[in-house]
DNA sequence: AATTACTACTTGATATGTCAAGTATATATT
DNA sequence: AATATATACTTGACATATCAAGTAGTAATT
C-alpha cells in the first residue's frame, strides 16, 4: 500500500500533534478548558472588548453551535457577560466580565510557561518561522 | 490585557486550524472519520501489517482508550481484524481486514486530492517545509 | 406592503474521545 | 514461591462539539 500525498500529510501531522498538545495542556490552563481560554482570549484583544458570538466562533475555528453551548455555564460562573445589539436584536455580543479577565490573565501566565517548557523555543529555533507559516495558512480559509 | 508568548500563540494557531481543517474534511474520507482513516493508513505502514492497539494509539496520537472504542465498530464492519498475540496475552493486535483494505485505497485517493486543493502546495511554496517542521516535532514529544 | 431569502443564534440528537477505575496477564523483587 | 509492580486493554461516567432543524429578526424583491 502507498504513502500518502504530502499534503495529506501534512494534515494528518497536524491533527496528531494537536491531539497530543491538547491533552498536555489539559489542566494548565487554570481550570479553564481549551476554548474557554480561546474565547477569553479572543476577547481581550477584541475591539471595544466585545465580539459577536458568530465572529468569536469563527476566531476560534468552533461552529456557532458550539460557542452558544461554551458561552452558557462561563457566563452563569461570571467569565463573560452578554449585551445585545440596539441595531440588531439578532445578534447578542460577548464580553469578558471582571472574574473572566482575572482568569484570563492567570492562566495567560501559566500557559505560556507551560508552552515553553513543552516547546522550548530556544532549541526550536524554528517555531516562530513556523507560527508565521501556520497562521498565514489560517488566513487562507 | 497582554498578548501571548510565541509558544502558546503557536499552539493556539495550531489548534484553530486543525478544528477548521478537520471539519473540512469531514465527508470526504470516504465514509471514514479521520481517526478511522488515520488507523487504516497506519495499520497499512506497519511493519508485518499489524499494531498493538497502544502502539497504534500512540501513532496516531489518541489514548488506548479511544481506540478500544474506535475499532470496535470497525471490527464489526469488517475493516479491521484483531489477531492476539501467543506471547503475551495482554496484547491483542489490530490488522487491515480486506474490506479495510480497499476502502483506504479510495479515501487515500479521494482525500489526497482535496488535501491538494485547499492547501494548493504548488501556490503554498513553503508547505513541504512546514511539513518537515511539524513532524520533528512531533517526534520531540 | 407582502413575500422571499438571508443571518444570528439556539436546541435536540448524536458522535467522538477523555479520565479514572477495573480486569487480566507479565515481570521484578523479596 | 509469594508479593508487589507494571503493562495492555476495557468500561462507566462524562465533556466537548458536531449537524440538522428550529426560532426570531433583518434585508431584498416583487
Amino acid at each position: 500500500m502507498n504513502k500518502v500525498n504530502a499534503s495529506l500529510g501534512f494534515f494528518l501531522d497536524l491533527a496528531k500533534i494537536q491531539a497530543v498538545m491538547a491533552r498536555k495542556f489539559d489542566g494548565k490552563l487554570n481550570g479553564l478548558s481549551l476554548s474557554d481560554f480561546m474565547i477569553l482570549y479572543r476577547l481581550s484583544l477584541a475591539e471595544g472588548g466585545k465580539l459577536r458570538r458568530i465572529d468569536l466562533a469563527e476566531q476560534i475555528g468552533l461552529t456557532a453551535s458550539g460557542v452558544t453551548r461554551l458561552l452558557l455555564p462561563m457566563e452563569k460562573v461570571g467569565l463573560v457577560k452578554r449585551q445585545s445589539n440596539e441595531h440588531d436584536a439578532r445578534v447578542s455580543f460577548v464580553m469578558l466580565a471582571p472574574g473572566g479577565k482575572r482568569k484570563l490573565e492567570e492562566a495567560m501566565e501559566r500557559a505560556g510557561l507551560f508552552a515553553d517548557e513543552i516547546l522550548q523555543p530556544e532549541k526550536n529555533k524554528r517555531l516562530a518561522e513556523l507560527s508565521g507559516l501556520l497562521s498565514d495558512l489560517a488566513k487562507s480559509f
